[in-house]
DNA sequence: TATTGTTATACTCTATAACTATA
DNA sequence: TATAGTTATAGAGTATAACAATA
């Protein structure tokens, strides 16, 4: 028997916004994060492979704020992705207590198909929805980021 | 120096709708369970009350499936409720290998202080929102998690 | 044999704090 | 002294698998 559909939520819990939100949002990340972690990569570690990606020359300090995570977690999301062989990290010639972090050409060559992924994870999410409907979905997500200053890259 | 505004993310990650349900989710979630956990409760925990405290006989397989977590894992749920004197369990007298679920008295209490503080991060983050926005926001969500079949109570 | 629930174990992720090197 | 980064340690949370009791 299966007992998950025959088990509803208690009424308070659905009456909030927040619940829904959690309930699609924690689908659609935790089914992202399955697809990645069968390419052996966490969700945080293809964020920070992203910004890196752009080449914009990045510190692990910048990562640790943009990510709103310790320095000291992102230095272990680094050495993943250094032991991947997919970054580097160089001591910056102006002030040697700062690491510059770039992506290597092996780095480079692995961001598409990773992009690849998250692409068809948002497609077969969100294609249910018409074209104006996502447009209404993203307004209003961005209005409540914008409203209540979201600005850390969400790596959960 | 704050670097969090000044270290955007990639543009890639901006265009995907996933990143914005994350970044809003996350945000929302990670306040409310903050506020849990001044209470020393997790967001499980407050699930797995809610769910009990309705009163209907519930079963840790129950709770399993409607969660979405494993029994192992539900169990030291329970326990810490247990521990927290807020439910009580009980071999069913149909099958003694069923544990039927109750909230005690001190858990019937304790629900309307959680749920004013549910309702209080509901408020406090989509109350930028007007009525309208909201109605379309939860039936945008409503419809995604119905499209997708998600039926798991969110407790991450 | 199958099922319910618990316990034992291990793993992932992250934070806190101590530490090194540099400024 | 202050800052960038790393490392050491600990805690939360959850899964897997072994287990005991019951059906």
């Amino acid at each position: 028997m299966d007992n998950a559909t025959s088990v509803q939520p208690a009424p308070v819990l659905e009456t909030h916004l927040g619940y829904w939100l959690r309930l699609v949002s924690n689908h659609i990340s935790g089914e992202f994060a399955r697809a990645l972690q069968e390419q052996g990569l966490s969700v945080a570690e293809w964020v920070a492979l992203n910004q890196i990606g752009r080449g914009t020359a990045l510190t692990p300090a910048n990562l640790a704020d943009a990510m709103g995570m310790t320095r000291g977690a992102i230095s272990k999301v680094l050495d993943k992705l250094q032991l991947k062989g997919w970054i580097s990290r160089a001591t910056s010639p102006e002030d040697s207590r700062v690491q510059l972090l770039a992506p290597t050409r092996q780095g480079k060559r692995a961001l598409p198909e990773l992009t690849t992924i998250a692409d068809g994870n948002d497609e077969h999410f969100f294609g249910a929805l018409s074209a104006t409907e996502r447009a209404t979905l993203r307004k209003l997500l961005k209005k409540l980021a914008d409203i209540h200053q979201m600005h850390n890259i969400p790596a959960e």
